[in-house]
DNA sequence: CACATATGTTACACTCCGTAACGTTACAGG
DNA sequence: CCTGTAACGTTACGGAGTGTAACATATGTG
């Protein structure tokens, strides 16, 4: 039930998976090489483990694999600050916000145009 | 400059901290012992293991070491959903709590509440 | 069938974690 | 002043997770 974690290095592939959408090994090999120079097995071996710790999963296209995000990035995202909230800020939200603004994590303008979302959400929210 | 990661366990000490105010290792070892029933060189690891992390400092009362937060609890939520928000979400924070609605970590009352927050923060804040 | 290419297996050094035994220091009382 | 005891530090060790990759295997293509 607790979602496994994500190494620094797993957290770049996904980024990458989840920018590009579906992506064979060789993809996100050549897309990564700039900022991180993986050898093939390497990033074959990240992806592998993304999927046993249900990040990705694959379906085979010919001889390759397309790896592809189980979840949204706004999903786990979701999910990681429900945990912070929990662990944290004893399940309150508000806690969190009030906190985020007293140390400038959030400022008033994002505040405001917050505020602004929130509202039409509700709107739209049946 | 990017926070050291809490460990399971050495989060259930500093929530003990957090809730208890300045407390010494003995204190801890008895506060968590229902639960943790944990050895008291292993508190002390932990303590001292926190303190090299950066979230505790201890200052010397007698012969023994009293711990204290560094920080508060909501400095270290607020820092943790930062990096969060900066890694998933690509800084949007907006982005962020539209996801935590959609999949129900938020609901509609809570946003309620959260705008009414927000907008007496902004009236109070200068 | 052989070659190239895509994938899997195995591995290894390193760091972090939980756990704790053992050594050391320093008051408190005799 | 010396020693017991309480508090602290040092050192350790096995297991799990990470970054990295060499080597083995499978499978279309010609």
């Amino acid at each position: 039930m607790k979602p496994k974690n994500i190494s620094e290095l797993e957290q770049v592939v996904m980024d990458f998976v989840w920018a590009h959408g579906p992506a064979t090994a060789e993809a996100c090999r050549e897309g990564l090489a700039a900022r991180h120079p993986l050898k093939d097995s390497t990033i074959r071996t990240l992806l592998r483990r993304l999927e046993t710790k249900g990040y990705l999963r694959h379906e085979v296209d010919g001889r390759t694999y397309l790896y592809r995000p189980v979840e949204p990035q706004q999903t786990v995202a979701a999910r990681a600050v429900k945990q912070i909230i929990d662990k944290l800020c004893g399940g309150s939200v508000e806690q969190l916000l009030v906190g985020m603004v007293d140390h400038d994590v959030l400022d008033r303008k994002q505040l405001q145009h917050l505020a602004q979302k929130i509202a039409s959400k509700k709107a739209r929210t049946r």
